[in-house]
DNA sequence: AGGTGTGAATATATTCACAGCT
DNA sequence: AGCTGTGAATATATTCACACCT
């Protein structure tokens, strides 16, 4: 009676689809029509049973014998993440991650468009960037109500996340992707990503002392 | 026979001895002497079983009746992290997100100095950020051996991650940390931790899809 | 009594190996 | 013949439940 995850893919295969995605939007700039499992295990450093493992769970997408479809993969991938259309972000907190992550051009690439900005620096507020005003975070919640946004960026200091996260969850944010070092407390029909760069550098941190002790 | 990683510390252990450490430090902080599995459980959002489990591979570190003395632990955690010391690191690609790294009190707080810069672009070579000079990635393996750097953070466009990997890898670096969305071919000994944003946007993303799904 | 430490039970993930299409 | 799809086997991770120490 595992339940799994909503639909019945597993968490893990969901974490790769994005990778897989990427890949094939590659090929399919090449023109490449016809994938293999092996052939995209290669690009996505796997290997191919876990490739036909993941996509199984998608339903029968391959042809025995012959291999996958890249563009039919494209589209059912899509389709699963959500990502055929485009979905609305927004940036709380515009110091100079936030800003950097304004210009990202991977969100725009991959369906992700930044509407709207917010601080609390009075500095700030007010003051256009790429077309965008920032504005107070007070105002947050009727403005992310407004646009219709699905997703906030946290890109606070670690202190002002959660203060942050509570005012995206009143505009109806339902998604959240945390890149401030600070777990937050949000109601269980909201998600929650959090990018801890620290936290990456430490587990590397630990792989060099390994190496180091193994010396 | 399963040699798990070297010690003898679960991957998934090790995945969250930075969460804990973080919240141990900030008991600390706050003059918290002693924590129990199920408070620091708690700050940490995950389960009392699961602290206990995790704590059992670093060695008997707690008291049966009392609960784990919080210094010992960020002793403990630090030295097997390997961040008792501090830890050099480069950042290549001074774009916005490379200047807004350059910049993260996150850093320097535990332990990660950022000791060198580098790019490929003539504007930005030769300038000083910070009181560092932005370096040619063509003397990257040059500087990175002077200065004994031990981690490379790649914020380079797509197509330059994998020669900015190659030059950091000459370097003598065995750590990467790669923001940028490419997969890096590297010798065995480099250890890689990929981050990108897209990917954690598109799994936000599938949720939302569920949700809207299951409505 | 009150907490840790841990074997056993369960759940999840990966890999293998081969039957089944084309 | 070739490559997918998948049950079975294995490996890894999490949770349970209780013996064991203070």
């Amino acid at each position: 009676m595992s339940e799994k995850n909503g639909s019945g893919i597993p968490e893990s295969t969901i974490e790769r689809l994005p990778q897989y995605l990427r890949c094939l939007i590659e090929l399919q700039a090449l023109g490449v029509p016809l994938v293999k499992s092996e052939r995209l295990a290669a690009l996505c450093g796997t290997n191919a049973a876990q490739v036909r493992k993941d996509f199984s769970y998608l339903g029968e997408l391959g042809t025995r014998g012959i291999g996958y479809e890249v563009a039919a993969l494209v589209e059912h991938i899509s389709q699963i993440l959500g990502v055929k259309e485009r979905r609305k972000a927004a940036i709380v907190g515009y110091g100079k991650l936030g800003a950097a992550l304004h210009g990202y051009p991977g969100f725009p690439e991959r369906g992700f468009e930044v509407v709207a900005l917010f601080d609390v620096d009075p500095a700030k507020v007010g003051q256009v960037f790429d077309g965008l005003a920032v504005h107070h975070l007070d105002e947050a919640p009727k403005v992310l109500r407004e646009l219709g946004v699905e997703i906030a960026i946290l890109a606070t200091p670690p202190h002002a996340a959660q203060l942050a996260a509570d005012a995206v969850v009143e505009g109806g944010v339902k998604a959240i992707l945390n890149l401030a070092p600070t777990r937050l407390v949000v109601p269980d029909d909201v998600n929650v990503r959090q990018v801890c760069l620290s936290t990456d550098l430490q587990i590397l941190s630990f792989r060099l002392a390994q190496q180091e002790g193994a010396r």
